[in-house]
DNA sequence: CCAGAAGTAGATCGATTGGTCTATTTCCGA
DNA sequence: TCGGAAATAGACCAATCGATCTACTTCTGG
């Protein structure tokens, strides 16, 4: 085992998938991939399926990275109160980042029309994992309701990456870590 | 003049496209776009040039109806601070809406992936007419620092109906109101 | 060393895309 | 009433899409 050195196929489409899809959206061209990845056509239909089939897979991949990045995000500190605005933060940092386009998983969505897509199933995952998180956290801290102070402050974090996106303002994040001390109190 | 009675062809091809466009996304075949408004298609790029054409217009269009509906959405009361609380409780019944399927702006931003495609510039004047109103509000109410809580209820409101359209939570309006009750004070 | 799996390269297919064009019909004002 | 603009219907085009398939090469384990 230990496939460290050169990736296969499968993992350059898989990287290539989280890249393009991001950056231009899901409907880039199965050949705009073929080409980032250096990878023959057929390599990705053996192992994926098809282009849907990346797509799933790769979103799934995603999820795992970015829930591990919100799990450090929220390890800076000891103290609850301070892990939870930390966290926005490193929100502040990651929506400044030049090629910072939103949120994945919102985009997925609202690209893939069809509501069978199995992408939809795995961004749903997603919001669910990121939120177990939050109410953790909250649970931690000794909140009054963990559950709604998470949805509140899952959607300071959905509003800081859509502010982030349109870049109206440059510090959307600030803007959400002030209403998220008010909620913590 | 007075062209009230059975809408032209422009008109039936801009009810088509602010219908299909929000519900389908920017990518609907243009065949869709022609039978839905019973028009033929060389009317299409004679009166908008073509696909591009519509969806610009389309979202310039809608954009004055919505901007129509913050302001009568503020008009439900007379104090500052109960207008704009108001204002979530119609968002409440804005996402409740079955075929609510998020913000139409944000949705056409990451459709078109050319960062030149003239809608763009619609979708920022939207954000920015909605900006204005929201200081506006704010300057009324007295507020301390009138641009920064319009950014943070700008934040609210899009996080709002990004909640909405996940469907995660049926009440993301009532979340966020909460946290603009503590904003305004 | 060699057999088979895995990967590559690229032609090709059918469907669909946005857009152009021709021919015909409808409608309205001078 | 008549003439021209506007709208309709639909064939047609080039480009692109995702996907399949064949032929060849590379790598690897027994």
């Amino acid at each position: 085992m230990s496939a460290d050195k050169a990736p296969g196929p499968r993992e350059r489409l898989l990287e290539a998938g989280q890249d393009l899809f991001y950056s231009q959206g899901a409907s880039v061209g199965v050949d705009a991939l073929l080409k980032q990845a250096n990878v023959a056509r057929r390599s990705l239909y053996e192992h994926f399926g098809g282009k849907d089939g990346l797509i799933e897979a790769v979103i799934r991949r995603a999820s795992e990275q970015d829930i591990a990045w919100y799990e450090e995000a929220l390890a800076g500190a000891e103290e609850p109160r301070t892990r939870l605005l930390g966290l926005f933060d490193r929100l502040d940092e990651l929506v400044a980042n030049a090629d910072f386009r939103g949120c994945r998983y919102f985009a997925t969505d609202l690209a893939l029309t069809d509501p069978q897509h199995p992408a939809h199933a795995e961004t749903d995952a997603f919001r669910q994992r990121l939120r177990a998180l939050l109410v953790t956290e909250l649970t931690a801290l000794g909140h009054d309701d963990p559950g709604r102070a998470a949805e509140q402050l899952h959607l300071l974090i959905e509003g800081t990456l859509v502010m982030g996106s349109t870049r109206g303002n440059p510090h959307p994040a600030r803007a959400a870590r002030d209403l998220a001390a008010r909620l913590i109190g």
